[in-house]
DNA sequence: ACCTACCTGTTT
DNA sequence: AAACAGGTAGGT
């Protein structure tokens, strides 16, 4: 489900309440989804609340005395959901995790971990229980920082040439937070097919695609993200960036700048649609179309 | 670069 | 009944 902006849309709607309250009850509805590495998730004071790539990330500081610190790592993955409540209730199919969020003079609030098909993960990492899921530490550079210019991808591509282009957007390590509608959607806007290899990017190319990514990524963040059946914030608000698709699912379909009809096939693994006008893939060596099967 | 696994729900 | 789904980890 969530790319970085429905993630960063998850941490903006939990902002501005959870910060400063204490984790007080916490219910675990399933196993295997809250790793706690033994420690008891209850007494945390949530410091902040941070987003790095897909993941959140909630800083903890223990109440009494001392400078203990932990964090409370979350990975959504494809169908997760982090979802505030004013009341306790009868949580829903799914819920896996509820914790009560204490603050003085105020009133409690509950925050859910639903999760349909339990791809996703807490972590609750402090003093050496555990170390941090990999896949954290691993994160290449965020996106919507100035880290991710022309420069930086020119020096991916020069280190892996023969990657295909949605292949490399794909890799978390490169770039952290595009997943398979982003990756799509960037490419669509730079003007490049996703069967072309990094190597073979002139530095135009590069430097389009690098405002390409920025530009989808902040108009998909502003838009609330992308919901296409599951996402939602932590008041359980829908993204309105669907609307505003030109690729990402619409194979088949007449592309949106030259009417020409959207084409889809696998890459990397992953269904990927683009345009075959606005993103031709230059006969040259090395872009390997005929492994790619169209629909 | 490709597979499979992890899960459940929805669509074809 | 089978294919597919926003993601990642592990294996070959």
């Amino acid at each position: 489900m969530p790319e970085l902006p429905e993630v960063e849309n998850v941490r903006r709607s939990l902002a501005t309440l959870v910060p400063g309250r204490t984790i007080e009850a916490v219910q675990i509805l399933s196993e295997g989804v809250f790793l706690t590495g033994g420690l008891d998730p209850s007494g945390w004071i949530i410091d902040s609340i941070e987003r790095r790539g897909k993941y959140l990330i909630l800083q903890l500081r223990r109440s009494e005395g001392t400078a203990r610190e932990g964090r409370l790592i979350v990975h959504l993955r494809m169908t997760g959901r982090l979802l505030l409540h004013e009341v306790e209730a009868a949580w829903p199919k799914h819920t896996h995790v509820a914790m009560r969020l204490h603050l003085d003079g105020a009133s409690d609030i509950w925050l859910t971990y639903h999760d349909p098909r339990r791809f996703g993960r807490l972590w609750l990492v402090s003093d050496g229980n555990m170390p941090a899921p990999r896949g954290l530490s691993e994160l290449g550079i965020e996106p919507l920082t100035p880290a991710c210019d022309a420069t930086y991808l020119a020096e991916v591509a020069r280190r892996r040439p023969h990657v295909r282009l949605k292949a490399l957007l794909l890799d978390q390590r490169v770039l952290a937070g595009l997943g398979n509608i982003y990756a799509d959607e960037s490419l669509f806007l730079a003007g490049l097919h996703p069967a072309r290899e990094a190597g073979g990017l002139r530095p135009r190319e590069i430097a389009r695609l690098c405002q390409a990514i920025r530009d989808v990524l902040e108009k998909a963040v502003s838009n609330g993200g992308t919901t296409l059946r599951d996402y939602t914030d932590g008041w359980n608000r829908q993204g309105a960036f669907q609307e505003q698709l030109m690729v990402y699912g619409r194979a088949g379909l007449a592309c949106k700048t030259c009417g020409n009809t959207i084409s889809s096939g696998k890459l990397a693994g992953r269904t990927t649609c683009w345009c075959p006008r606005c993103q031709r893939l230059p006969r040259r060596a090395g872009n390997g179309p005929s492994t790619i099967r169209s629909a």
